[in-house]
DNA sequence: GACCAGGCACATC
DNA sequence: GATGTGCATGGT
């Protein structure tokens, strides 16, 4: 199958995830065990390479925190320490207790009854939380609530600008506009594309190579793209 | 030793 | 509204 401009965008983003999807098959996200470890995982991805959040998250379960009351309770200092490999630790620490302060405090501490809301409502409430925006919010509510909201990350500015599909200055709503414009809001394929977005990104744009011969998106590179980097 | 990694809030203009 | 800056660790 080919992509060329003259596609229609809902061809080409069919046309991306199937060629991901061959590659990589399903890859059932997040990662995480529990509602709770998506949200902590959510705030502490933030600007940060995942592998120093999973020793975070390690560091989390080993002193007892990665249940909602326990990090409700547990001072800021201690839960700095906790996830100090995930940098930025005390702003962190702070996002996550607000984050529990919340859901004690309207909820609590019932993540069902914070998921019962509607999807919209949900974002915007999550969005007036110190510490939440546009990303973490939808990664929330897509991984952990399993509401169909398209997450926009820098993998999917970066695959997508490189490919001449979105301006490279594209603001959050504008890119994440394209795919909710495109496909059906479906939390299962919404959750799928973005998790192979990013194992597609994280295995082949970090090349510093213009090309990157085995990405399976690479077919599909515009005549006119400067290339992958 | 520089650069980057699945952001966000806040100050300033 | 747009732009700049602080927050911080660990891997390449």
């Amino acid at each position: 199958m080919s992509v060329s401009n003259r596609d229609t965008p809902i061809n080409v983003l069919t046309t991306y995830y199937d060629a991901m999807f061959a590659a990589f098959g399903p890859q059932g996200w997040w990662p995480a065990r529990t509602r709770f470890e998506v949200i902590v995982g959510a705030i502490l991805t933030q600007n940060t390479a995942w592998t120093n959040v999973e020793a975070a998250i390690k560091e989390l379960k080993a002193a007892g925190l990665l249940r909602p009351e326990a990090m409700h309770r547990a001072g800021l200092a201690h839960i700095a320490r906790c996830i100090r490999s995930a940098g930025y630790f005390n702003v962190k620490a702070r996002r996550l207790k607000n984050f529990t302060d919340y859901l004690f405090e309207r909820h609590g501490g019932s993540l069902d009854r914070l998921f019962k809301t509607d999807g919209a409502t949900l974002r915007s409430t999550l969005l007036g939380l110190n510490g939440i925006g546009p990303e973490t919010a939808d990664s929330i509510i897509l991984y952990a609530a399993g509401k169909p909201e398209f997450v926009i990350d820098a993998y999917t500015k970066r695959i997508f600008s490189r490919h001449g599909l979105i301006s490279e200055a594209a603001g959050y709503d504008e890119v994440k506009a394209l795919f909710t414009g495109c496909l059906p809001p479906d939390a299962a394929l919404f959750n799928e594309y973005h998790a192979l977005i990013v194992v597609t990104a994280k295995e082949f744009c970090k090349s510093r190579k213009p090309v990157c011969e085995a990405c399976p998106l690479k077919a599909y590179l515009g005549k006119g793209a400067k290339g992958c980097l």
